[in-house]
Order: C-alpha cells, then sequence, then structure tokens
DNA sequence: CATCGATGTTGAG
DNA sequence: TCAACCTCGATGG
C-alpha cells in the first residue's frame, strides 16, 4: 500500500533515530531469525530509501533489505526523534495535520518519551510497545517442537537504547550483501529523490517513449520510474489529462516531461506532509473536506461510478494488469 | 463473528 | 494470467 513517499519517510526515521547506533536485532515471530542473527548487535550506518524499497547498512557490509508490499508496516516506539523533513505536519502545514482526522501516517513528535507512530499501511496505532519486553531467550532443549512460525506478530525488531521499530507484514525483509542490493538497485528505475535530477528525467522519458506499453501500466513499472503506485498512476494521468491507454512512445514528449516533473513534486510533497495529496487550486471549503476524509481528497482514485470533479463525466473502472485503474473517458483523451 | 479487499511483487504455468 | 504471500480495517450479518 505503501507508495514511494512512505518509504522515503521511513527510511528517514531510521536515518534520524538509528544511523550510527548499535542495533539489538530480533525476529519475535521467528521468520526471520536466520537474517536477525545475522546483524543483531551490529551498528547501523545508513538507510536510504529507492521507490519502495528500504535499505539499512550494517556495519560488516551487510544490508537489509526491506519492501512493505501491499500490507506491510513499521511500528516506531520509545524515544524518537522525527526527521526535521518530515515533521511539517505537525507545523507549517496547519490544518493537515487536524487531530484524529488521519492516524495513516501521523507522526507523534510531542512526547519525547513513548510516543509511537505508524508507518506504512493504513493502520491505527496500536499501543505501545514496552521497551523492556525483550525477546525470551529459549534453551536449548534439543527435542523441542517448535511452534510454526506465527501469523500477526512482529517480524522483525530493531532496538536501540531507546527506540525501538517493529515490521510486520513485509514483502521481503532480507539480509544480503552489497552485491545483492547493487543488482536490486540496477533494475530500479529512476526516483525524484534520489540521485541526478537531469539524468533522472532522461531516463525517465526514454524508457517511456520507447515503450508501445499502455501509459497505464508504464507507470507502474518499477522499472521506467520506482515510487509510483496505484494511487499516484491514476492521479498523475488525471492532472496529464491524459488517457491511461495511451502507447508509450505516442505520448507527446513534453507530456512525458511533465509526467515527470509532476511525480518530483508530488513525491516531495507526500514525504513533507505523509500524505497522498493529488489535488489543488482548490478553495478552504474543499480542501478542509479533503483532508477530512480520504474519499475526498482524489481526483479519481476510487471514486468510480461517481461524477467527475472536473467535467461531470462518471469515473471509469477497469482492470489493467490485475490493478484496478481509474480515469475519466471525459477529461483524459 | 466471518468475509472482503487493499497504496504490491513474485513466480508458477 | 493468476495464485500466493500475509496483515488488518471495513463491511455485513
Amino acid at each position: 500500500m505503501p507508495e514511494g513517499h512512505s518509504v522515503h519517510r521511513i527510511a528517514r526515521q531510521f536515518d534520524r533515530n538509528f544511523t550510527g547506533r548499535s542495533v539489538a536485532v530480533s525476529s519475535p515471530q521467528g521468520r526471520f531469525a536466520d537474517g536477525a542473527a545475522l546483524l543483531d548487535g551490529r551498528r547501523m550506518s545508513r538507510a536510504m530509501a529507492v521507490g519502495k524499497q528500504m535499505f539499512l547498512e550494517f556495519d560488516g557490509d551487510r544490508w537489509l533489505r526491506v519492501h512493505l508490499g501491499l500490507y506491510g508496516a513499521w511500528d516506531f516506539a520509545g524515544e524518537i526523534l522525527v526527521d526535521p523533513t518530515i515533521a511539517s505536519a505537525n507545523g507549517r502545514m496547519g490544518q493537515t495535520n487536524q487531530r484524529g482526522t488521519d492516524l495513516e501516517e501521523a507522526i507523534h513528535d510531542d512526547a519525547g518519551e513513548n510516543s509511537l507512530a505508524s508507518i506504512g499501511a493504513p493502520r491505527k496505532t496500536r499501543g505501545h510497545v514496552r521497551m523492556s519486553e525483550q525477546t525470551k531467550g529459549v534453551d536449548d532443549g534439543a527435542e523441542l517442537e517448535w511452534p510454526p512460525p506465527v501469523v500477526g506478530q512482529v517480524r522483525a525488531r530493531l532496538m536501540t537504547e531507546v527506540t525501538c521499530a517493529d515490521l510486520r507484514g513485509p514483502t521481503a525483509c532480507v539480509v544480503e550483501t552489497p552485491e545483492q542490493i547493487d543488482a536490486v538497485l540496477d533494475r530500479l528505475g529512476p526516483d525524484p529523490l534520489v540521485g541526478d535530477p537531469r539524468e533522472n528525467e532522461e531516463r525517465f522519458v526514454a524508457a517511456v517513449r520507447r515503450r508501445g506499453v499502455a501509459i497505464g501500466q508504464l507507470l507502474m513499472d518499477q522499472a521506467v520510474v520506482s515510487g509510483i503506485g496505484n494511487v499516484y498512476r491514476a492521479e498523475m494521468l488525471f492532472r496529464a489529462a491524459l488517457d491511461p491507454h495511451t502507447p508509450g512512445r505516442r505520448v507527446p514528449e513534453d507530456v512525458v516531461r511533465g509526467l515527470w516533473h509532476d511525480w518530483t513534486e508530488l513525491l516531495r510533497i507526500g514525504v513533507e506532509t505523509g500524505q497522498m495529496m493529488t489535488m489543488d487550486g482548490l478553495t478552504g471549503e474543499e480542501w478542509r473536506r479533503a483532508m477530512a476524509s480520504r474519499d475526498d481528497r482524489h481526483w479519481v482514485y476510487h471514486r468510480a461510478g461517481l461524477p467527475c470533479r472536473r467535467c461531470g463525466t462518471e469515473i471509469a473502472l477497469e482492470e489493467m494488469q490485475a490493478r484496478k485503474l481509474y480515469w475519466c473517458p471525459g477529461c483524459q483523451k
């Protein structure tokens, strides 16, 4: 569920709270026990995100790669220092942080101790993780039948002296070598927040205009561009007034460049605010409504059958590559 | 209470 | 193309 903006926010949280510290790594659930043992006690030296992938570097050339997939999420507990670049939800953005209206990616930076934040799939915070609650040591009874891996519990727990991060439900949570990390990076398309902007744009333009595949598919292809998911795809195509079925090579170059610039800006806003804000030019009242309800926040996403906000045409819904595609046949031609 | 579906990816066929 | 992965909020009875 989390698209690129969430993953960048998580990486910044790790950078702020874990980089430079020794980390106790465990797998309360058991399914990451081997990987946890490889990392336990090492110092984390770097956190970075590329698209929907997050990479945590540890001393000794070991990396933890995490992909949240459809419903993964991180819960932070204990002392949490909030990265200033993502803290604005409680400050400058003012009404975007209405209390109780959006727990989706709320960052609680008001309490130094036992504050808790959940970033990832939409999810309510679920109560505090007790810092004293260490993973229970298990004695070496050779004949013990180990219980099967538990579903619905913490796959990986990372703890410093003061901060705890719990991971649930990821698609990928694996320890990898630098070479393996490079291999993953190599097949990822450009991320506006990583690397050289000019180079990124040219890569994106070339990747799109080389293909006969529908632009609606290309935007979701992580080898073409990193971090865009089903929501941003639908919204970006609407904002560009572009028919999702247009083959990549038939999209005018300036429109392709426009898509890149739009993604750059939407991602920047998403990382800063923690919300997928894709509607602009709203009046004060419209804005308030958009912030208060997920259903009022998008141009087309999740609005099948409803009248287009711009032209009144019924928003269409179809399956594209087994994902739901929302678009306005009136505006997008 | 049970069932469904979701902001995603992989790998089998 | 489709099932599997794996979690939980929303929905319906």
